[in-house]
DNA sequence: CGGTGTGTTGACAGGTCTCAATCAAGGTGG
DNA sequence: CCACCTTGATTGAGACCTGTCAACACACCG
């Protein structure tokens, strides 16, 4: 078979259009405001009806439960960021949750000798900061790698929100979001813990090609948004490895891949080298 | 300098000896009770005032700041396993949350393909269960890893607590004890990739050393309770390696080890190792 | 006493990291 | 519009590390 076209042009994780002129028409100008400063602002409830994460955001879904009452007052606003933009660092003071509503974030930290360790990605309908609920500031940086828009949740109007009728819902859906987090994690070890390259490779791709399609996106055919050194980074791998090991993937008729680009031919195979691997 | 003998009998991480003999004479038939069996059981409020880890119990904490009132009720009751017996598997409907009183746990998973992966070692004062606060069920298992003994809390007392008087202050303290949850796991993450198994070995006993030492143990001789293959799933190596990186340790004069008895003769060298590596 | 689980050690092959060069793409400034 | 620089990605060569297989030592326990 021919090697053809990409399917389709546009596979970015973008929001709903209309919503995101209004955004860059409204305030170019603050797409380089620190997120200390946005989460000051008073209450700008974002409606979620135009959100297209609206399904996978848990405030969303509190909203809608609540009729919208005293939950809609939770969201500050929503805030759109440029790739390599910031949403907190790891000194930062905990001021907000984020729930991305476009886009995509990686999740880092810098440990003691100066080299980056990816977390994890985050999606539309993820929510950001999540690590720092119970303390008093972030133990990671989280950064844009996209255009990526978010709503802001300050931790102030959280808090209210608590305290106040329908508390004991925030916090199951709170509880609930870090119950996930802890999972995502522990799938995350499982990935760096795997043997060979190639394991680590073919289960990233497949867990991304699972966020897609939950997300109503192509599970065959996307665009990374991450360089090969995030990838490598979170997987444990040098990036050079990463890349031999996607051209691999694509002589042996696995995929292919472009660039940032990535069609998957055989979802199947790649399970399959991602389940399989010897025991430790 | 000679190798002379280890420098104490015992550093297991053991409870208050009158406590221990109560429990092990009160109840030795239900050692090996299921956990699920256990949470339903009529509050028997467990007095703190025995318990060597009281200081870095959560709950211990929230019941001298609440005087003892509605707190006190939360704690079920303490339970003592012995080596083997699981806390909680992955199958288990989340009943409890269950603080090491003492002895030692590790958290772990089974992945697809049937390997074990460890997700993290526990010691008292550590809350395990947390993955479940906010889903149905466990995603992970709990087993102790020597004599353990823990306190359980019934996650229907818990929101029962939560609803009642002081409750901002348990959300608060759970709130706590996940994020804090989460960046363990963000820590565990960079041992996992970081390069080199010499690296990892050594900070992972840089990190044990320390936790041995916030509990008023020794930093320099302890005993691991889990076993090789244990470290290496958690760390992601085989378990030759770290038996042969052990070794190469103690050849170099960083440490002694035999069996699961460890001295560590220089600390500063491993921290040096722990932080030393290659950047991805 | 033998069986089992655990830990150690050796030999060896294979995988992955490092170093290095090259290439493509994008941005900048002239 | 084009040269230049930077960043990201690819590819090659070689060395080293680490996983695998295997045998063995040791402790514990029935």
């Amino acid at each position: 078979m021919l090697v053809g076209e990409w399917p389709d042009e546009d596979c970015t994780l973008k929001m709903n259009t209309g919503s995101a002129h209004t955004d860059a028409t409204r305030a170019p100008s603050t797409l380089s405001r620190s997120a200390a400063e946005l989460v000051g602002f008073p209450n700008m409830v974002t409606l979620c009806c135009d959100c297209l994460s609206r399904e996978r955001c848990p405030v969303s879904q509190l909203m809608t439960a609540d009729t919208g009452g005293p939950a809609a007052a939770v969201v500050s606003r929503s805030h759109k960021l440029v790739h390599g933009e910031h949403l907190f660092r790891e000194s930062d003071k905990a001021e907000a949750l984020f729930v991305v509503r476009s886009g995509s974030a990686k999740v880092y930290f810098t440990s003691e000798d100066g080299s980056e360790q990816v977390v994890a990605f985050y999606m539309p309908g993820d929510v950001l900061g999540l690590d720092a609920l119970g303390v008093e500031q972030h133990s990671s940086s989280a950064l844009a790698l996209e255009s990526t828009s978010v709503c802001v949740i300050p931790m102030a109007g959280l808090k209210e929100a608590c305290t106040k009728i329908s508390a004991s819902d925030w916090h199951h859906c709170l509880y609930q979001l870090l119950s996930r987090e802890l999972i995502r994690g522990h799938r995350s070890m499982e990935l760096m813990t795997k043997k060979d390259a190639e394991a680590k490779m073919a289960s990233f791709l497949i867990d991304l090609s699972g966020q897609f399609k939950e997300r109503g996106y192509s599970a065959s055919s996307f665009n990374l948004s991450m360089k090969r050194s995030e990838i490598g980074s979170h997987l444990g791998l040098a990036v050079e490895t990463v890349s031999r090991i996607l051209t691999r993937f694509q002589e042996d008729g696995l995929l292919r891949v472009e660039r940032r680009r990535v069609q998957i031919f055989d979802h199947s195979a790649l399970e399959a080298m991602a389940g399989s691997h010897l025991s430790y």
